[in-house]
DNA sequence: TTAAGTGTTGCTCT
DNA sequence: AAGAGCAACACTTA
């Protein structure tokens, strides 16, 4: 789940609901989950504080402490951040919870990929994780895009999804990027022209910004995405909504991508 | 029941 | 040294 778009749902609702509350506890139900900190270590900088800003980078969320320094998360595959109120019912598989006088903010991650630490300051943390320019960031331009895929022999596709090249683009939404681009994923980065790079980056900036405003990640998020979207498609005997014709599936190092072989190309 | 599949990343090998 | 493949992980679905 954890893309862009729903790492930035993630952090709206931490600076909705996190800010400027005193953090009573924090509790690590799993000691992964803060690796290579220790639980102690990671609880004991955290309690007591106040979260006072929030930012994202690409798929990390990060939120500066009241004293300085931030505190950093990434979603791995499965992981969430959920707000739960003082009455309400907390998610299966929590792995980090912190504690407010009204409510707790929990990190669940049923398969455990996703990680919180701590870091000084945001841009040690971005060049440390070796993150390319987040992929909404109004620098992220198409010199920008060019440059992250220069020369590079791999598939757009993988290229698009390489966070040192450019920060936030993952499985999913690089096939609703480049289907929206009519550019066939398998097609060498460096072989695409300026005109293509264009489109491409044209539906970066669009694709992830309807996904946020519909709610990326939320209850029937996928029907309340535009018609002309291929991400509901994206399975066995899905249909193009371009052009009605079946969706195909390829593979490449594990992971499955979906494309129409009649409007991408 | 068992096996395959899964939205990410990082390590290894070439 | 870029790129491909697979492991880490644990649950869900076929």
């Amino acid at each position: 789940m954890p893309e862009l778009p729903d790492v930035e749902i993630f952090r709206r609702r931490l600076a909705a609901k996190g800010l400027k509350r005193a953090i009573r506890g924090v509790s690590v139900r799993d000691p992964r989950a803060v690796r290579p900190l220790s639980p102690r270590r990671f609880a004991e900088h955290i309690r007591g504080r106040k979260f006072v800003a929030t930012r994202r980078h690409g798929k990390h969320l990060l939120a500066r402490l009241d004293k300085g320094g931030w505190m950093t998360m990434h979603f791995g595959m499965t992981g969430s951040l959920e707000f739960v109120g003082p009455k309400g019912k907390p998610p299966r598989f929590v792995r980090l919870a912190f504690d407010f006088a009204r409510g707790q903010i929990d990190f669940a991650d049923p398969r455990r990929l996703g990680r919180a630490g701590l870091t000084g300051d945001v841009e040690s943390f971005i060049a440390k994780e070796r993150l390319g320019p987040d992929a909404l960031a109004p620098s992220f331009n198409l010199t920008a895009l060019k440059q992250a895929v220069a020369g590079r022999k791999t598939s757009i596709k993988a290229a698009l999804m390489d966070q040192s090249a450019v920060a936030g683009i993952g499985n999913i939404y690089s096939d609703e990027i480049l289907f929206q681009a009519r550019i066939d994923p398998r097609r060498q980065a460096k072989k695409l022209s300026g005109a293509e790079l264009s489109r491409i980056l044209r539906q970066i900036k669009r694709v992830f910004k309807i996904a946020i405003a519909r709610g990326a990640g939320s209850e029937h998020f996928f029907e309340r995405l535009p018609r002309s979207f291929i991400l509901p498609q994206r399975k066995k005997g899905g249909k193009c909504p371009s052009c009605g014709g079946p969706v195909r599936l390829f593979k490449s190092g594990g992971r499955s991508g979906y494309y129409c072989p009649r409007c991408q190309s």
